[in-house]
DNA sequence: AGCACGCCGACT
DNA sequence: GTCGGCGTGCTC
């Protein structure tokens, strides 16, 4: 009987492919293992083994499998599990899913190569010019597509090679790219014959005329009298000596050296030794009442104030399961916080703590993938961003998902278009492992479970060390203006006078500004005219830094113009209020003083992040301007005032979440503020301080916010009631986008009764040269979801087989941020 | 998504 | 005439 499987490969068709497996394949072939499959006219692709079966395809004839790549799985049926989950909810491939979750390194694809035919004699002469240098490049070895694009200036390569191929003095070649390379460490050691008595002084006498070499024997010796391996690299530096040098004592066979694989994945050991932690007794009641609540609940809500000391409660809930021998998942929202949470939690954890993100090199993944699925000890506690739920997990015990409500666990581009914490909360489930949520300002979405009894509720509300809470005053900046209290058109003598204040004391400020709706543009006094960007629609942003104008959506960028592009006079102003501003202008103000700036300009590799950190911790810095990033988890003791430069511009967002995130955003910064015994002290200035949002910030209301919101919600049906699905049309053609894009929404109209909203041009209606549409569906009920799932997949394929609209591309987006 | 094939305008 | 543009269709 035939045997055939189906395959899962990394590219966005909806279905697997059905391959025969032959004879000598059968016996050991498993789902969830890598194998090599042709596809197309001349392409290997790595696939996993999804389904093995015996129905022998209609319409087609099956492709055996090239090979099996591994004797083991390397995808288990639990993320099989999620990943079907994935695929249904958000509307994606599996195949996106597999690239998105395999490590490229495990994903190695084919390479053609042309290759000289050594049997078949060549008739140079009857060669043309471009063949002639193709064959003598072949010479020394094999070809690669863009290697004769590159020889012959032309692109189309089978042109090129055609005439070679027929006379067969050529031929192509598929070779697989094996990217993942095992890092190597040279060790060397002394030959052991040279052991024996006697035998180190005839070397000795050898080296007499060579100083350093006999140095570095004499270190080698030192350190290891009685011979054996040791790191070549470490050798010479503790005795200063070269690798010439010990290339010398090689080639005189004294030393003999060996390559051995290292793991990467070394956990250097922890800088602070584990002392064992000691909850405060609110923190142990939190830690008692979780697990009472885990009894009844999977997934528990962790409702813990900034300054709380929420990870202290992580730490003890992990300790617990770790001891059951299981695995947990701890998942942030950014990988730039990642290394103050690893150093807690290493120092908690020595060697049983693996970090895994977007930053890390293929191979390092690939090897924390490894550790994952053999359950290695090392890669128990397993610290990650987004991507990490993606992991293989075999014996998951609990996940932690810290700063829940957070929005970079949405996936936003390219598909596929996943919430990690939603991703995980259904994970978890087949694992029957528990879920914590943790945030000071939980989601309306976490909230509204909790509501209904669905998740288990947990509130840690006094802060650490009886710290208190910090004052919070609305700084009313029109009347400000109006009395002329104003200083830079930046600041009001409130906040001025505050900061001043505490900088005499020799304490910290943070002042908060957000980037969203924020651009520092270049204005064209005279004709109005903002520099816009070529390719997309939206106004290029000034940086003064290295001056220059740049498009935060493609990339493009312009020096500065020194004249108005339209009308070529001079009177160009910078508009707008950006960090950079701040910075320069509070300089001014107070010319003393310390300041750093951290934003994505500023703050470009991980590196200056926590340099930055740095500075400001040990009080190098005593003013901290930023955006979104200084919301999250800075932990300073002196940090005495908060000034949130202009909170109008965080509110009026075009968008149903604004609010919540407002609020979310500015109760955090306010947490900055004061984690000492005197309170400390928080400004917003704007230009509507009796904004109900900010009367509950002022107030610290949160609860009563949210129960206002949530009603707001029910009314619009906006999730947590409805839910949400967006697509996008995008085409380089105007006019088709949108007829397409009608077309889509008036095709569901017909038989989907809920509210559908557009087609309309989203805020940015141009990226790279291509026009956008988008339309909006609302879901109100799992039934809704259901058939509007259906019918967009249905709707998709008749719009795919109408030749006009084909080549428009439709992203789905469901439950978009 | 790639990548071939095929049909058209812009050059040596 | 050829080169290279891009629209179209297919991949087990």
């Amino acid at each position: 009987m035939l045997v055939f499987a189906d395959v899962i490969l990394p590219i966005p068709l909806p279905k697997p492919f059905t391959y025969e497996v032959t004879k000598s394949l059968q016996a050991n072939l498993m789902r969830g293992q890598r194998v090599v499959v042709p596809f197309g006219k001349n392409k290997f692709y790595t696939g996993l083994v999804y389904r093995i079966h015996n129905q022998t395809p209609v319409g087609y004839q099956a492709k055996p499998i090239d090979s099996v790549l591994e004797s083991n799985p390397t995808v288990t049926d639990y993320q099989f599990s999620l990943w079907e989950w994935i695929a249904s909810y958000y509307l994606c491939p599996l195949g996106l899913i597999m690239k998105a979750a395999l490590p490229s390194v495990l994903l190695l694809e084919s390479q053609t190569i042309l290759e000289k035919n050594e049997d078949e004699v060549l008739d140079w002469s009857a060669l043309s010019e471009d063949e002639h240098l193709l064959m003598e490049a072949l010479e020394l070895g094999p070809l690669t597509f863009s290697d004769i694009m590159a020889i012959t200036g032309k692109k189309a390569v089978m042109k090129s090679i055609g005439g070679l191929l027929a006379k067969n003095t050529v031929r192509l070649q598929q070779v697989l790219k094996d990217t993942y390379r095992p890092k190597l460490k040279k060790q060397l050691r002394l030959f052991p014959t040279l052991l024996k008595p006697g035998a180190l002084d005839t070397i000795f006498e050898q080296l007499k005329k060579a100083p350093k070499q006999q140095e570095l024997l004499m270190g080698y010796l030192s350190m290891h009298p009685k011979g054996g391996w040791t790191d070549v690299v470490d050798l010479q530096k503790k005795c200063e000596s070269t690798a010439a040098i010990t290339q010398q004592l090689v080639k005189k066979s004294i030393f003999e050296i060996r390559q051995i694989t290292v793991d990467r994945l070394q956990t250097e050991a922890a800088e602070e030794k584990g002392t064992q932690l000691v909850l405060t007794p609110p923190q142990k009641d939190a830690y008692k009442a979780i697990q009472k609540s885990f009894e009844r609940h999977s997934v528990v809500l962790l409702e813990g104030i900034t300054g709380s000391g929420k990870t202290a409660v992580y730490i003890e809930q992990i300790r617990t399961t770790l001891a059951a021998g299981k695995q947990v998942l701890y998942l942030l929202p950014e990988i730039s916080l990642t290394t103050q949470i690893v150093a807690r939690l290493k120092a908690q954890f020595p060697d049983r703590i693996a970090v895994f993100h977007s930053k890390f090199n293929p191979q390092e993944r690939t090897e924390i993938w490894r550790h994952v699925l053999q359950q290695d000890n090392k890669a128990q506690l397993l610290v990650g961003a987004r991507s990490a739920v993606l992991l293989p997990f075999q014996n998951l015990g609990l996940v932690i998902i810290d700063e829940e409500h957070e929005t970079a666990y949405k996936q936003f581009d390219p598909a596929p278009r996943y919430h990690a914490r939603d991703s995980a909360i259904v994970m978890a489930q087949y694992y029957k492992a528990k879920v914590l949520l943790g945030s000071a300002t939980p989601s309306l979405e976490s909230l509204f479970q909790v509501q209904k009894g669905k998740y288990g509720h947990v509130s840690l509300k006094q802060r650490y060390g009886g710290a208190q809470l910090p004052t919070i005053d609305l700084v009313d900046v029109k009347e400000a203006y109006r009395k002329k209290q104003m200083q830079l058109g930046m600041f009001t003598d409130t906040l001025a006078s505050a900061i001043a204040s505490v900088l005499e004391k020799e304490q910290q400020v943070i002042l908060f500004h957000n980037r969203r709706g924020y651009a520092p543009l270049l204005e064209c006094r005279t004709c109005g005219h903002i520099p816009q960007c070529t390719q997309c629609d939206v106004s290029l942003t000034y940086h003064q830094f290295n001056p220059r104008m740049q498009c935060h959506y493609c990339g493009y960028q312009v020096p500065k113009p020194t004249e108005c592009n339209a009308c070529g006079t001079q009177h160009l102003i910078d508009k707008g209020t950006g960090t950079q501003q701040i910075e320069t202008a509070l300089q001014e103000l107070f010319p003393q003083a310390r300041i750093g700036r951290m934003d994505w300009d500023s703050t470009r590799g991980k590196n200056d992040f926590d340099t930055l950190l740095a500075s400001f911790a040990s009080g190098k810095i005593q003013v901290l301007i930023g955006t979104q990033m200084v919301v999250k988890g800075l932990d300073f003791k002196n940090v005495q005032l908060v000034g949130v430069i202009n909170a109008d511009q965080l509110i009026n967002q075009p968008d149903f979440r604004a609010f919540e995130r407002s609020i979310q955003m500015l109760s955090q910064v306010a947490g900055r503020a004061g984690r000492s015994q005197t309170p400390g002290r928080v400004l917003i200035q704007t230009y509507n301080p009796n904004q109900p949002l900010l009367q509950h910030v002022k107030k610290q209301s949160l609860e009563a916010f949210y129960s206002s919101e949530l009603q707001e919600r029910k009314r619009l049906m906006y999730p947590p009631f409805g839910r949400l699905i967006r697509l996008t049309f995008k085409h380089r053609n105007r006019d088709l986008v949108e007829k397409a894009a009608l077309w889509f929404a008036n095709v569901i109209r017909q038989s989907y009764t809920q509210p559908i909203l557009g087609p309309a041009a989203p805020p940015i209606s141009r990226i790279q040269n291509h026009y956008l549409q988008q339309v909006l569906f609302k879901m109100t009920s799992p039934k809704d979801r259901k058939q509007l799932k259906l019918l967009l997949v249905k709707t998709q394929r008749s719009f795919e087989s109408i030749a006009q609209y084909r080549a428009v591309k439709i992203n789905m987006d469901v439950d978009p941020y």
